[in-house]
DNA sequence: ATGACGATTTACT
DNA sequence: GTAAATCGTCATA
């Protein structure tokens, strides 16, 4: 994690210790502003590692939070992840072209989460590069807009939680991963030791404005200044 | 079986 | 700022 204004992050590259089911137990409110600064990490098929800091965040509160999957109790098969142990991924397929990727963080039963919105990217970022230069999710955009010799800036690699997925290759494979003890995903401690309580900012849930009141509510969290978030509020 | 919509991104005015 | 892309999911019938 890098305060605004510094260069590259000094420790990139460091491998950290597993995050065990207990950090992911706290629920969604604890857990969302814990979760930053924490190292995402993906590994690939071919071995290759990637890997990015989580700069923002949003919490999820279950049955009664009106913007979540699981609101009303629902249980259909594509929320199902989000009603299993915490540390459990909840990876969902939206807008017929992108993903997005949760970290369960109740009791069994009880599906509340953690929206990942954005990472710092530090390592692969050649790999994010080439991901993200192609056609998005599943089918993707038509012809006439698909330029895979398209630049993506490193700002722009994992500024969104669609944009993330895409760059570490995240999709529905990933559903239902442990991420306590899966060896493809998982997320280990980073720097957020270093985050100050003054450098981590609160605001509204981005895209959830059908939610009524539970829009207004500031249920999502970010690292002030970083350039990798997705929205910085005004 | 059908229709409306989405925890988004992108290009364009 | 607006609109298009694109299809699985969900509610309704």
């Amino acid at each position: 994690m890098r305060e605004a204004g510094t260069k590259a992050p000094r420790h990139a590259g460091t491998k950290g210790k597993r995050l065990p089911r207990s950090f992911f137990a706290a629920g969604p409110e604890a857990l969302a502003p814990a979760l930053l600064g924490q190292r995402l990490v993906r590994i690939l098929p071919d071995g290759t590692r990637l890997a990015g800091l989580i700069v923002e965040t949003e919490a999820y509160l279950g049955v009664e939070d009106r913007a979540a999957h699981s609101f009303g109790g629902r249980r259909t098969q594509r929320v199902k992840s989000m009603y299993q142990r915490p540390g459990t991924a909840y990876v969902y397929f939206t807008y017929g072209m992108h993903y997005c990727f949760n970290v369960v963080c109740g009791a069994v039963d009880e599906p509340v989460a953690v929206l990942i919105r954005a990472l710092e990217p530090t390592e692969g970022l050649e790999a994010m590069r080439a991901a993200r230069a192609g056609r998005p999710g599943k089918g993707g955009m038509v012809a006439a807009r698909r330029d895979p010799a398209r630049v993506v800036r490193d700002g722009e690699l994992c500024s969104g939680p669609a944009k993330l997925c895409r760059a570490m290759s995240i999709d529905r494979s990933l559903d239902g991963a442990d991420l306590v003890k899966d060896d493809r995903f998982f997320i280990e401690t980073g720097r957020s030791a270093d985050l100050e309580p003054r450098m981590i900012g609160r605001a509204r849930r981005i895209g959830v404005d059908y939610a009524g009141d539970w829009a207004r509510r500031e249920l999502r969290w970010f690292v002030r200044g970083n350039p990798n978030v997705s929205r910085p509020p005004r």
